[in-house]
RNA sequence: GCCGCAGUAGCUCAGUGGUAGAGCGCACCCUUGGUAAGGGUGAGGUCGGGAGUUCAAUCCUCCCCUGCGGCACCA
């Protein structure tokens, strides 16, 4: 038998013969590794404990501590479980994949009658009778004919056609969970047991196509959520209740911001307190724009299909926007309209107009603009995914060359932004040339460099998602992670070399002739709407002061006081706060609550005789148990400060 | 758009083949109360829309609309 050299973490390596496994060599180490080993690492591969290892190689052993590799088998074990708790209630239905995903695990099913939530039930319950059998788990490599074979034989079409799909020279690996089998790359735990009982729980039902295709069936798709302990199991569901309770639909009408009705799917009825939040954080990034060199512009909401075609967004989008058909009297022909779902097009007219010269680059148009885009049904969600929404936009024109410094000075801006918004941090994806495309691959060369350059220049790291540029130029995202930890995508940058082309835009460069420019498409919010969900959802309600579309309520104790309330609001409002009287006939208490469980008012001013006498207010701020007394003039002077937004406060 | 589920008072929800109820909210009255719900009275509903079955439909059936959870989509 050949040797082979294992490696382990600690640098020693040893000589082992080839085709030793994992679990072999756990327990020629000691015999309670062997017993708490449950997968390896072997050259950065995750490893079942039962594979051989036919070459030298990095090993490290895994036991329950290594939280990565026990999610992922728990998880993965979970998925496989689940399968076969179904097939062994159900042996008709037909099974097809069923991955981890973040905080769990899935699998899709076909069966002609949908899974009920009592279906649910009785699926976890066999889940743990099977966890209890402490059945084997078993892994063989088939020939490609025989694993055909056997899934014909077993009416398993799905699993044919995933044998079919597995790349010439790649093994097709076969897992026994006791007597049940599945196709899987795996690796799995030796046996069911090792799965935690209670670590798991099945959450809801739901359609999914098969591999990911609308034209493909549809399966039925059941997803679980797994961990290692009943604790963390528990922790994980007090955490789906507390976003549950940040959801930006119930607080939006809890706070009176917004509503929506059928008459108007997918756009939003903005109410007084939530079209607060919306201009407020509008003429921020007005004020914001103006001072990192924008001029703003606004553009026409119906424009005739002729521009649509001339972008090429006629071609490829015409499904999703709202086409708008005018038959005047007059008219000899019907024109065509279409809302517009997009601004870019309409500042490039403006470009055009007049000759540019490489003076006037690179140009920087901003609009805040409105746009119409005809979503399916099914995609949307609250003010998060919309059909009207306005977009933080701006189109930078400039020359090849200014791309780097454009995207240096446009993540400087955003990252500023985003932290006066309260969020400190965000991520950068790099999303670089998809196979369709335009463009020669020299210019996208250029282009990929300078986003690069830019971006580390500006210090941060980017993750690559190769091949999902537009394919008109490739591009930046940025992402926000919330206060709960998860992440919404707002802003972007896109390098497009297409646009100018299509709409003949150009400026007379130096050398007295004709060139194009480049158009950075960019946005930092990406929709008002989505982004004052996000802002909603991250603060659950408990906006930052400034933003807060309610700022102070000045409640009296005693209706005695009515008359001071109003002298203390009126010195507020003409201090620029946001401020409001309450002299309703009830008690404090009942103010106080209202005001904030409900309202989430940032302050509460609460004003009885004592104040009256002295001149004073009793302070209470959102989420702070004790109260303070302030002099009129110091909380005018202290809360006149705060309502500043933090450009004006700097 | 696709699969599944849902739609009853402003909100959250109960309910029945014989045209409806609670709590909160709202209005009015009592109460003037010191920091997260004081008490009473009252108003408020084409039971999402349309068609069908039935002596009778909010309830059963079908179609549509909207919403929710996913999938697909997201210029």
């Amino acid at each position: 038998m050949a040797q082979i050299t294992l490696t382990f973490p600690d640098g020693n390596s040893r000589s082992f013969e080839a085709g030793i496994t994992p679990a072999e060599v756990a327990a020629g180490i000691s015999s309670s590794l062997a017993k708490k080993a449950i997968s390896a690492t072997v050259n950065g591969a995750h490893w079942d404990l039962q594979w051989p290892i036919a070459e030298d190689a990095s090993i490290a052993i895994h036991t329950m501590k290594d939280d990565a590799q026990a999610l992922e088998l728990i998880r993965h074990d979970c998925a496989h479980i689940m399968a076969r708790a179904v097939q062994e209630i159900w042996p008709e239905v037909k099974v097809t994949i069923g991955p981890v995903i973040e905080n769990g695990f899935y699998y899709d099913f076909d069966r002609e009658e949908p899974f009920t939530p009592e279906d649910l039930g009785a699926i976890e319950k066999k889940m743990k009778e099977i966890i209890n059998r402490r059945d084997p788990v078993t892994t063989e490599i088939w020939e490609r004919d025989r694993a055909v074979a056997y899934y014909e034989a077993n009416n398993e079409p799905y699993k044919v056609e995933l044998v079919g799909m597995i790349p010439e020279g790649q093994p097709i690996r076969m897992y026994w969970h006791g007597h049940w089998q599945d196709l899987c790359r795996g690796p799995h735990f030796q046996n069911t047991g090792q799965v935690p009982a209670d670590g798991f729980k099945l959450m809801s039902v739901a359609g999914a196509y098969w591999r990911g295709d609308s034209n493909r069936p549809m399966l039925q798709r059941i997803y679980g959520v797994a961990f290692k302990t009943k604790d963390d199991l528990k922790k994980h569901l007090l955490m789906l209740e507390e976003a549950a309770k940040r959801d930006h639909r119930k607080l939006g009408r809890e706070m009176e911001l917004f509503h929506m009705q059928e008459e108007a799917p997918g756009q939003v009825f903005w109410h007084p307190n939530g079209w607060r939040i919306y201009t407020t954080l509008q003429d921020y990034m007005r004020r914001r724009q103006f001072e990192a060199g924008y001029v703003e512009v606004n553009t026409p909401q119906v424009v005739d299909r002729r521009l649509w075609e001339a972008s090429g967004h006629w071609e490829k989008y015409q499904e999703h926007m709202f086409i708008v058909e005018v038959d005047e009297e007059h008219a000899r022909e019907k024109t065509i309209n279409a809302l517009k779902p997009m601004n870019c097009p309409c500042h490039v007219q403006i470009f055009n107009q007049g000759l540019k010269s490489y003076r006037d680059l690179p140009l920087r148009m901003a609009e805040f603009g409105s746009c119409n885009r005809y979503e399916p049904s099914g995609a949307l969600h609250g003010i998060m995914r919309v059909r009207g929404f306005t977009q933080d936009d701006a189109h930078i024109f400039c020359r090849e060359d200014q791309i780097e410094s454009e995207t240096e000075r446009f993540i400087a801006l955003l990252s500023s932004i985003y932290r006066d918004l309260g969020f400190e941090s965000f991520r950068v994806k790099f999303s670089d040339r998809p196979e369709k495309r335009a463009g020669s691959d020299e210019v996208w060369d250029k282009a990929e460099g300078a986003l690069k350059a830019a971006t580390e220049a500006a210090g941060y790291d980017f993750e690559l998602n190769p091949g999902e540029g537009a394919f008109y130029g490739p591009k930046l995202e940025f992402v926000l992670t919330d206060a709960i930890g998860r992440d919404w995508q707002c802003g972007t940058l896109q390098v497009d070399f297409v646009l100018p082309e299509r709409l003949d835009a150009n400026f007379i460069a130096e050398d007295g002739a004709k060139h194009r420019p480049v158009m950075l498409h960019r946005a930092i919010l990406g929709s008002f709407e989505r982004f004052i969900g996000i802002l909603i959802e991250s603060f659950a309600g408990k906006l930052p002061f400034w933003l807060a579309p309610r700022q102070v309520v000045v409640a009296s104790i005693v209706s005695g006081a009515d008359g001071f309330v109003h002298e203390v609001v009126a010195a507020l409002k003409a201090a620029g706060v946001r401020a409001e009287a309450d002299i309703r006939n009830e008690k404090i208490n009942y103010k106080v609550r209202e005001h904030s469980a409900v309202g989430k008012v940032p302050v509460i001013l609460a004003v009885g005789m004592k104040e009256v006498d002295e001149r004073t207010v009793s302070v209470r701020r959102l989420g702070e148990k004790e109260t303070r007394s302030a002099t009129l003039d110091e909380i005018v002077a202290q809360l006149r400060a705060e309502a500043l937004a933090p450009d004006l406060a700097r």
